[in-house]
RNA sequence: GCUGAAGUGGUGGAACUGGUAGACACGCAGGACUUAAAAUCCUGUUCGCCCUAAAGCGAGUGCGGGUUCGAUUCCCGCCUUCAGUACCA
């Protein structure tokens, strides 16, 4: 029988499953290797067929390592908590846990059929009570912890009590909020408990803050970022106000350091590492006090401590606390009219005109610490007050927004060193010697800053500080398809529920929108109350909850007394190997950094960092197909398509075509013709009796009808071409177009890899012969490169070397069992289906090719006596000559210089100078 | 603007440490088989020059320079595309 793909492959995916064949225990003699994907969040539109790239690429990773003597985890779960059940949720009144079970089992189909070797009884689902009772667990300890600045490390708060019940405030350096109080242990003692609680909220890890979210109140609810477009909701287009909510919040930025330098340990690709270390943002400067006269004094964030004799006017943020205070009552009316106007301004806005100048004066001035002199307060928007203090002193000469402020309001500008040139804009160079500068006149940078920050500080006028950009993450959702936050509040205060009554479960509401006076969905839930009195936290968590620690949950998913024990995390400690999308750089990954130090400073997992390795794999882009409407001379569309090639001979409309009517860009007309009653009698003008269709690389959705499924693939081709040809694409990193075209040579290639174990009547036929050496060749060949392609992740090279092997042995004719029981081994990772199928026909026990032992690479096959050198005159290439390697580099010199066609190059001459690489290459140079 | 990645035939791409540029595959062209088509197989296919073929010559990895016997690979400057980020003091 010829390669029968269908049959192979559904006979092998139901023996894996009826065997569990991929199920791994958490107890091996083998050495451990843990192969992680970024779990999908199982949407309403199933898989395409760029979804399943990484994934391809993990499994031949994953099965490698199997070959190669480890015990491979490899499991795969849903982020089953999300926006689209919800929104379908509202939109049909449909339970989202309904329409994710479907979706699950949808892609839970989808999968199967693509071979994976994932271990599924580990499987996991955020939004499965199961699991998120440990989520809910993790943020209780979040809540119960504090961020010691001491033993830089996270600690039980139990212990920061202790020590403000012993030592009061004194001798405790933690990450707080801004407000503390200061205490002994009697006032300590004397506190009531809700005084007690407020001052520990401002201590825990996870706590309540009052900050400001999108609010749409035409539709009743709170949006994400991403759903906000120009000021407006993406859904409906109506107007989103910020407003104040108190908000659970988590205070990674106690880890901003440690998530730094982090990075320095660990494998990732150098843009994502980039991208966090943006994300984090360290600048390192100082904070200086500038009096004011109203006796505020006024703390600005620098990095240019230095440029400080060039400060001309202080400016804040119009949102800064001391704005009204500051302003004088001739300045009101101004100082007013501006903040409305800000207001009204939209992130978006704000950003986009960064070059008009806007501000207005407040009337107040400062007092420099150095000079002494008066310095005029002003606001803008230019400041941030999220960033550093919300307030900068402004240095014109050396910072081009001060610089254009000074200039559009008429203000000064000091130059404050002697190679500064400002005459058209700032100048933030280091390199001269200070002027106008007083006491560092003359000195370096390196000299001044040094100087500077001891002097502020002995004058308690400044100090030196390390400022990040990062700011805490809110952790609160006002939605429902999300897990429960276990706590509920007594006198305003929250408290949280006991570990013992875990999970909180989600409970069930009439509709999925906000209350009437505008709570979150959960305000609906009927007799939802803590012990029947207290009233529970009503906003979920958010998306990144449930996937910021459950590679942990995999380990050990089936354990109902902990989220993973401690044997199996001390087995499998932390992912060798994940593979996902750059999408996550800032979000996914860097939570569940930061979860994981968390937990691991509490002792619960042994490792600093979560991702030991980590590939992104590049995004697959459609590839539209368009056909070209003829329009009549008014410009209407008539029903005639005219060929790609002949379009500027007519007035035409380009339409999108379903790429799935189209083969190698020529339309199937009698699909197309099928496909819409309207196209029934179209009619085609074409080029050589085909319709050759224009194409163009877009963004892979339903309304472009460039979407194509894997499951057509399959139905086509099988899985194990679908596999093999995803990687034969190109490099797992890059991005590229899904293009269609080509995956018949990969089809033909496993029909030729199977027709190498056939006679030409396709009976089985396997010789039992010695294998000769070029056989021994070609086999070794490919176990090397193969080994080679898979230790650096270039999966495509594999391919084409598969390609070539076979192309070779077809040649020799070789149905040898000596050398083809090695290939399937070797091509195993990459197409499971038919060499596992072949593997039995070979006479193995069935299912058993999974766990064979990757042959061993013998470099006796490939070593060769002869080589033909390339020989070329001044670098290039002239001709070629066969000589024995054995041959040194005098020899091969002489014999190259004897040859007859070298000797005509020659000319009589003798060259400058003979360049022999043993093995490689010869250049004559004349 | 800043940061990062990348520019190689008609197309996807290969060339891993500076050593035969275009492997492998698609497409295309020609041929075999066939009444014909599909399928399959074979041959050719970077561009230009010489009527054609063989042989040969010249150019060639975004552009311009450099280092080197030799550069897709290293260095300097520029252009283009993609991604991330943005008044961060």
């Amino acid at each position: 029988m010829d390669y029968q793909f269908k049959e192979i492959e559904r006979k092998w995916q139901k023996f894996w499953a009826a065997n569990q064949t991929y199920k791994v225990n958490n107890t091996s003699e083998k050495p451990k290797y843990y192969v992680l994907d970024m779990f999908p969040y199982p949407s309403g539109a199933g898989l395409h067929v760029g979804h399943p790239l990484g994934y391809i690429a993990s499994d031949i990773y994953a099965r490698y390592k199997r070959l190669k003597g480890f015990n491979v985890l490899h499991p795969m779960g849903f982020d089953s908590f999300g926006l689209p059940a919800e929104q379908y949720a509202i939109q049909t009144g449909q339970h989202p846990a309904i329409t994710t079970e479907e979706n699950i089992n949808r892609y839970r189909v989808q999968l199967d059929k693509i071979g994976f070797s994932f271990d599924w009884s580990r499987e996991v689902r955020t939004s499965d009570p199961d699991y998120y009772h440990w989520s809910q667990w993790i943020f209780m300890q979040l809540f119960n912890a504090w961020y010691n600045l001491a033993s830089d490390k996270a600690e039980p708060i139990d212990q920061l009590i202790q020590h403000f019940e012993e030592k009061g405030s004194v001798g405790i350096y933690a990450v707080s909020d801004e407000d503390i109080r200061e205490f002994s242990p009697e006032e300590w003692n004397d506190f009531t408990e809700e005084e007690k609680q407020r001052e520990l909220l401002k201590y825990r890890l996870a706590y309540l803050r009052e900050s400001s979210v999108n609010w749409c109140a035409a539709l009743g609810t709170v949006l994400a970022n991403d759903e906000v477009i120009g000021g407006l909701s993406e859904r409906g287009g109506y107007p989103v106000e910020q407003k104040k909510m108190m908000q659970w919040s988590m205070r990674i930025v106690a880890y901003a350091e440690r998530l730094l330098q982090g990075l320095e340990t660990i494998d990732w690709p150098d843009p994502l590492v980039e991208m966090q270390r943006n994300w984090i943002g360290k600048s390192i400067g100082a904070l200086v006090n500038f009096t004011t006269e109203a006796n505020k004094d006024i703390e600005v964030f620098t990095t240019r401590v230095d440029t400080i004799y060039g400060v001309s006017f202080i400016v804040l943020a119009p949102e800064h606390e001391w704005v009204s205070e500051l302003t004088q009552v001739e300045q009101k009316a101004a100082i007013e009219s501006y903040i409305e106007k800000t207001k009204k301004k939209s992130e978006l806005e704000r950003m986009a005109d960064t070059k008009a100048v806007s501000g207005a004066f407040t009337g107040s001035y400062a007092t420099h610490p150095l000079t002494g002199e008066s310095i005029p307060i002003w606001i803008a928007d230019y400041v941030l007050a999220g960033y550093g203090t919300g307030a900068v002193m402004a240095v014109p000469s050396g910072d081009q927004r001060d610089y254009l402020f000074a200039k559009h309001f008429d203000l000064p500008i000091i130059p404050i060193h002697d190679q500064q040139n400002i005459e058209q804009e700032a100048d933030p160079s280091k390199d001269g010697k200070y002027i106008n500068s007083d006491l560092i006149n003359g000195m370096t940078y390196s000299e001044a800053v040094p100087f500077l920050l001891e002097k502020l500080e002995e004058m308690h006028k400044g100090k030196g500080k390390v400022n990040y950009r990062m700011r805490d993450a809110i952790f609160g959702r006002q939605r429902y398809w999300g897990e429960p936050v276990p706590v509920y509040f007594k006198n305003g205060l929250p408290y949280l529920m006991k570990e013992s009554e875990l999970p909180l479960i989600l409970p069930e509401v009439d509709q999925y929108l906000p209350t009437e006076s505008g709570e979150p969905p959960l305000g609906r839930a009927k007799n939802w109350k803590y012990q029947d009195q207290y009233d529970y936290e009503l906003s979920t968590m958010p998306g990144w909850a449930g996937s910021s620690w459950y590679w942990y949950r995999y380990m050990d998913v089936q354990n109902k007394e902990q989220f993973v024990s401690k044997s199996a995390v001390n087995y499998w400690h932390a992912v060798d190997l994940y593979i996902g999308g750059s999408e996550h750089a800032t979000g996914h990954l860097l939570y569940s950094r930061f979860w994981n130090k968390f937990l691991k400073d509490l002792g619960y997992v042994p490792e600093e960092e979560p991702f030991k390795k980590l590939i992104n794999q590049g995004m697959i882009q459609g590839r539209s197909n368009f056909i070209y409407r003829v329009l009549d001379e008014e410009g209407k569309g008539t029903n005639t398509f005219v060929s790609y090639g002949l379009k500027d001979n007519y007035k035409t409309n380009a339409l999108h075509v379903d790429v799935n009517i189209v083969i190698n860009d020529i339309l199937n007309i009698e699909k197309f013709k099928a496909s819409r009653p309207e196209y029934k009698d179209a009619e085609f003008i074409l080029e050589n009796g085909k319709y050759h269709c224009g194409h163009e690389v877009e963004k892979m959705s339903k309304s472009k009808f460039n979407v194509v499924s894997p499951d057509d693939i399959i139905e086509a081709y099988g899985a194990d071409t679908l596999r093999m040809y995803e990687m034969f694409l190109g490099p797992l990193e890059q991005s590229k177009p899904w293009n269609t075209n080509g995956i018949e040579g990969v089809f033909k290639f496993l029909r030729k890899f199977w027709k190498l174990f056939h006679d030409a009547d396709f009976n089985f036929n396997i010789s039992e012969d010695k294998a000769t050496p070029a056989e021994l060749k070609a086999l070794h060949k490919i176990i090397k490169k193969v080994q080679e392609d898979i230790d650096r992740f270039s999966f495509n090279t594999s391919v084409s070397a598969f390609m070539i092997c076979i192309n070779e042995l077809t040649d020799l004719k070789c149905n040898k069992r000596e050398i083809l029981q090695d290939l399937c081994i070797v091509l195993s990772p990459y197409a499971p289906h038919i060499t596992e199928d072949l593997w039995e026909k070979l006479g193995n026990q069935a299912g058993t090719i999974s766990y064979a032992t990757y042959p061993i690479f013998n470099p006796q096959h490939l070593v060769e006596s002869e080589f033909v050198y390339p020989i070329s005159v001044n670098g290039k290439v002239r001709m070629k000559i066969q000589l024995s390697l054995d041959m040194e580099v005098s020899e091969v010199e002489e014999e190259v210089l004897k040859n007859k066609d070298v000797q005509k190059y020659l000319d009589g001459k003798s060259p400058k100078k003979v360049i022999v690489v043993k093995g490689r290459i010869v250049n004559i140079v004349l």
